[in-house]
DNA sequence: ACCTGAACACCGTTCAAGT
DNA sequence: ACCTGAACACCGTTCAAGT
């Protein structure tokens, strides 16, 4: 029995909510007693800090020459978010904390924000936007998972149909980097000539 | 022993996270016995319906003449972050369900969007984005509640100071707001003659 | 009719006893 | 040294028995 096994089998319940997501049960899935898993993990929120750098272990940072730096973010965040949706329930903080992979990829979207031109100021506050907006659409991701049906049933009523997650992430994104572009007169890049499209 | 009483008690409480408020430490400190409270609640999900109607209901929607349209969203969403936040648990899915008031706030925003001039399809767009903002400021509300310290510690490495948990809000609405305006091209405001400050 | 004690089916984790 | 059963201190909710 090793710690990647353990992370296995945590990702196979893929639980929709928290409260879902039992070490009692993952025991009872290997077949083993409650007690043996404590060897290999501290306690349950060791085993989720395992479970989340295994998830954003998968999420590479664009290179520099991957593009101009929004389309590079917007590479960046999509990846977190497919890898974070196998584990719906990782939510409520265990995420800015401590884990190794997140501080990785923090570092990835401050250096891409520094190739987009932003002073130092302007990064922290474009940082701290981006991660709201990632925490939001994980936080639906995450209703819609344990819920089953889409949350913002309200949009119905205004034009019959609703967008899709994914489009509700694209469009959403669009909506930040526009406002990111304009607050800050971004269009420019300093990583290359070329320059984005504003 | 009434519904109000109960919904008192829930708030006192003020707990960090979900697995924080228990019916059972609700009973004790009601002095009553857990199953009374059944008597006035059907569940767990019935009372966390009663306190998120109890705390959004005393969040206005700004009137017509109050602003314009990305002042009047900015007031609307402000104050529902201060009245959820004497309650941080309240995350996860309970809030985009059912809770009457949570419909009233969305036909709210709806409106001060069709104030400001956008289509019905950029309209769905823009709520969902400023839903998601939303989404993702309360969880870092929650965040730091739970947590303690500041969850973007990152950030500090940067400048050497953190923007405090209010400046992160409004510095990410302005971004928001300025995307908003600039994807759609809104600078009108269909309210009145005076124009918003693009 | 209204209330509620006991019971059921769960939790995470400690701790002492086993090998 | 490594493993783990029993126990502790909790949960939400059902259900039947009380008044």
């Amino acid at each position: 029995l090793t710690q990647e096994q353990i992370v296995a089998a945590a990702l196979k319940q893929s639980p929709a909510s928290p409260e879902q997501f039992s070490m009692r049960a993952l025991a009872r899935d290997l077949d083993v007693p409650v007690m043996t898993i404590y060897n290999y993990v501290a306690n349950k929120d060791g085993l989720y800090e395992l479970v989340v750098n295994h998830l954003l272990g998968s999420v590479r940072v664009p290179a520099p020459d991957a593009g101009p730096w929004d389309e590079r973010m917007r590479q960046l965040m999509r990846a977190a978010r497919v890898a974070l949706a196998r584990f719906p329930s990782v939510m409520m903080g265990r995420l800015g904390g401590s884990a190794v992979e997140a501080t990785r990829l923090s570092d990835g979207v401050l250096s891409i924000l520094a190739d987009g031109g932003f002073e130092d100021n302007e990064a922290v506050v474009a940082f701290a936007t981006l991660f709201t907006f990632m925490l939001g659409q994980l936080e639906l991701d995450a209703i819609v998972a344990s819920v089953g049906r889409e949350p913002i049933a309200i949009l119905e009523s205004v034009t019959g149909t609703t967008p899709s997650r994914d489009e509700i992430f694209e469009r959403g994104f669009d909506i930040v980097v526009h406002g990111l572009k304009t607050r800050f007169a971004h269009g420019r890049d300093r990583r290359r000539i070329r320059p984005t499209q504003s």
